[in-house]
DNA sequence: ACGATTTTGGGCCTTGAGGCCCATCATCGA
DNA sequence: TCGATGATGGGCCTCAAGGCCCAAAATCGT
């Protein structure tokens, strides 16, 4: 799971977000502040493998808090109006990664696994860089949860849609009621739970499946 | 449920905003576009209560698309830079509400539903919107969640955790088995559910508890 | 072509889950 | 003060759910 904490004067954005981060399985947003001290003063009670942070707050322009972060954490700068002195300045301060808001949600998330392994965007180019979030597209499922088969997903995903009844599996899939309780055994074993409730939520927890 | 159409050029900010929007138990967010024309378009397609858009768009201001939407649906303008200028103008575009992307989320969920109500923020004072906010605070529940009791939402968002076996769950709420079963069996009619994996799964839904 | 994995299905057995009806006590609003 | 509501609990019954072991196709990778 990596910790993330979001820097940005805009509630709009910072709160958006933050709950966007929080469904994907393998981050958690732990703060959302909304000045440069503020984010200093966070990270020192909770601890964060990476930071998002904006350029334009008040109080302080956001790259040079970075500079006095170290190795706290690494941080993700992220501008509404991105030029190339701004990158210029956030690769200076130590910034792991730049980005405008313009980039979709889903590669600002491989950049934050990314950011989180290790992996140093900023100094990259384009291309090269792109590929690399190629890599960290995908969410690390739990060792469990990987090694779920197709047919096993499926009935997962029917779980967390509200069909909870064998015989309504059964219907659904075309198989017999005996093949779906010998598939819910497995799940339960890979995904370490008692019950299809529990299983359910995992599901919906790991991101295989979505409630709404 | 509250169908809403955000229209903004920073993906960030906008696929953020909808993934927030939809966590809330009585918005769905039926559609993300990036300019004024494609907000137009979509609308054409698919109907939605309110729409919120942004001022700062590339092809077109965001307040000339509202002026040309006319009823086919409620607008809230939101803006990075808020100003007196700018709301004159979203005014005068027929947009029901003004906002600085400063607001708390909590504040725009709170006007989606008061818009989507039929009200009109943007002519209001301050205190006067704010006080009208208050109302729209909490999300409208579904009938049946809304006579829920204390205890059967404790025994919900147990389950939700994945607390999900009898016995466990009196041995956390310090009430014997035979009072969790009684409790379910109210909580499953008042959801109109059948089991407890059902039970759990609208619980998220409802916003009554959550997963992670 | 062959072994591994996946999908399908069987039997058997035990216990837990859910349906239904009822009772007591506390709390709270009218 | 008195119904209404909520929280607690009981009994009883039926069947679905889960545990455990096994096996035959189908699919797939090498």
């Amino acid at each position: 799971m990596i910790r993330v904490m979001i820097a940005d004067d805009h509630q709009l954005f910072a709160e958006g977000l933050s709950q966007a981060l929080d469904i994907l399985p393998d981050t958690r947003v732990v703060g959302v502040v909304e000045s440069g001290p503020a984010l200093e003063a966070a990270l020192e009670t909770q601890p964060a493998e990476v930071s998002i942070v904006d350029i334009e707050m008040p109080g302080g322009d956001g790259i040079d808090t970075i500079s006095g972060l170290g190795r706290r954490t690494n941080a993700i700068v992220v501008s509404m109006h991105a030029n190339e002195e701004q990158k210029e300045r956030a690769f200076r301060a130590g910034a792991k990664g730049f980005f405008s808001k313009g980039v979709p949600l889903l590669t600002l998330a491989a950049a934050v696994r990314a950011v989180a392994d290790g992996q140093d965007l900023i100094s990259l180019d384009e291309t090269t860089r792109d590929e690399l979030l190629e890599h960290y597209g995908q969410a690390r499922l739990d060792p469990g949860a990987a090694s779920l088969t197709e047919r096993e997903k499926e009935i997962l995903q029917l779980l967390a849609v509200g069909v909870s009844a064998t015989d309504e599996l059964a219907d659904r899939l075309y198989i017999s009621q005996k093949t779906v309780k010998n598939h819910l055994a497995s799940i339960f074993q890979k995904l370490a739970v008692s019950d299809r409730t529990q299983a359910a939520i995992e599901a919906i927890r790991l991101g295989i499946a979505r409630p709404n």
